[in-house]
DNA sequence: TCTTATTATAGTCAACTTGACCATTAAGGG
DNA sequence: CCCTTAATGGTCAAGTTGACTATAATAAGA
């Protein structure tokens, strides 16, 4: 973003010291590529399409597609999430959250053709509607995390990439929370932190860390749910809205002295 | 990802069913753009160059440059610090640490043409050279980053997000070391917590906590530095080549009661 | 209906960590 | 030689964590 752009190799004369010409640079597609995670009987699932076209026709992938010419990535990724999963940019189950990941750029990441593409991870929560394929893209399928691998193009990569952010992330922000209907107890909350991390914790104890955490769940009026539920009734909370947890709630993992 | 590539919108017959044709997309240049950060004087500096060109001419941004056809971003990103700062890629003072931010695409963003805009962060170690501008970028600087304002394009926005994401990674990660020369004392490393962050730390704590946290830091051989120094000699230490740090070494700020 | 399985919630306690200090050591500079 | 500076070594009370026990409330089943 600093100098004037290089000319086309094969035509240094369209370089434009001044101005600028559309055609003078060296041309790359952008796409957005979605790793869209949910908690289902207590696995973490990924949103998975099947390819109908070359290359890796009939391969699984992530969902995406290109960016229109006057649409950020973060807009491109919404309306990829709406086309391709029937997920409503702002309907009940909106994602709670879209968070850019990272982008990839490797030359032949894509056989056709120079792509780069923005990945972006979103989390949708628990109680989750089977996608319904509108558009191109009607083989959308919810997928265990162990169950997806040897995914088109570059996306094993992605996805672990995902996966590590989003683990990353419950520890020190409410992301959590995203995973979970807007009312829910902390038992169901303490299900996503033991399904992203794949460990189990003690219920006491994550009730005491997570009630002493500022910000992270508030009680939700009065209510206690009952219906269905097998023990006690449990008291309901909500998304504390806290962006940033002080302190964190660390995954127990190797600590100072293993 | 995972459709045809839609066709050029000002020419639809350029749609490529099953081969490609690199004509057929929306065009997009792609850029990198890095926040190459340094500790100097107790005070955290940037780099920045000053434009020669079109928009924005004469006004200071972050380096950075277009990608070169068969480059990958990362791969262009140490190009660009290469040859606009004279950091060589492997020299001695080659950066410990160069990390993705984020991905910048807003169409408005410049004003020529869609540009998007992959930015990094980039670390050098203290005691730093002047950058010797080679190429078209000879007015390259060490600017402290409160007198960094006013830059060119989004540049503010990239440089703020790239001092967030190096703040919050001092915190669980062995970033800290990277702003080091190879061997440093536990009062240089405190120094670089301290700017980084803005705060002071007690020093006997600081102390503590890093030796406490394994991977942070080990011993160098037995060498103490004595030399300019005016108190009593410190131990030299190295970076403990450890990724992430368990437990983190948190930030002194808002806790659990405040 | 009584019992049992199940889940939520309350509490205890020792080990560990943290923040705030004070003390000592080993230089360099008048 | 004394003073300043910085590194390092401790102490101690308060807070936090991990392991564990106990009690409460509900649904399912005998």
């Amino acid at each position: 973003m600093t100098e004037t752009p290089p000319a086309r190799t094969a035509d240094p004369a369209h370089s434009a010291p001044e101005g600028y010409d559309p055609g003078a640079f060296e041309p790359f597609a952008v796409t957005v590529d979605l790793a869209v995670f949910t908690v289902r009987e207590a696995r973490l699932h990924v949103l998975l399409v099947r390819r109908g076209e070359q290359p890796y026709r009939d391969r699984w992938a992530l969902p995406g597609g290109f960016l229109h010419p006057r649409e950020s990535a973060e807009a491109a990724a919404r309306r990829e999430l709406a086309e391709e999963t029937g997920l409503a940019p702002e309907g009940p189950y909106a994602p709670l959250h879209l968070e850019q990941l990272r982008t990839y750029s490797d030359p032949d990441r894509d056989p056709r053709m120079r792509v780069v593409s923005v990945a972006y991870a979103a989390l949708v929560p628990g109680p989750l509607p089977e996608p319904r394929g509108g558009g191109d893209a009607a083989h959308a399928r919810w997928t265990a995390l162990a169950e997806a691998r040897g995914l088109a193009f570059d996306h094993d990569r992605i996805l672990a990439d995902a996966h590590d952010r989003v683990g990353a992330k419950l520890e020190y922000t409410g992301l959590a929370t995203a995973f979970c209907p807007p009312e829910f107890t902390l038992g169901e909350l303490q299900q996503v932190y033991e399904t992203v991390w794949g460990v189990t914790l003690d219920r006491p104890n994550f009730r005491r860390k997570v009630l002493a955490t500022p910000g992270l769940v508030t009680p939700a009026h009065d209510g206690t749910r009952r219906t269905g539920g097998r023990g006690k009734p449990a008291v309901l909370y909500r998304a504390g809205g806290a962006a940033v947890l002080h302190p964190p709630l660390l995954r127990p993992e190797r600590r100072t002295t293993p």
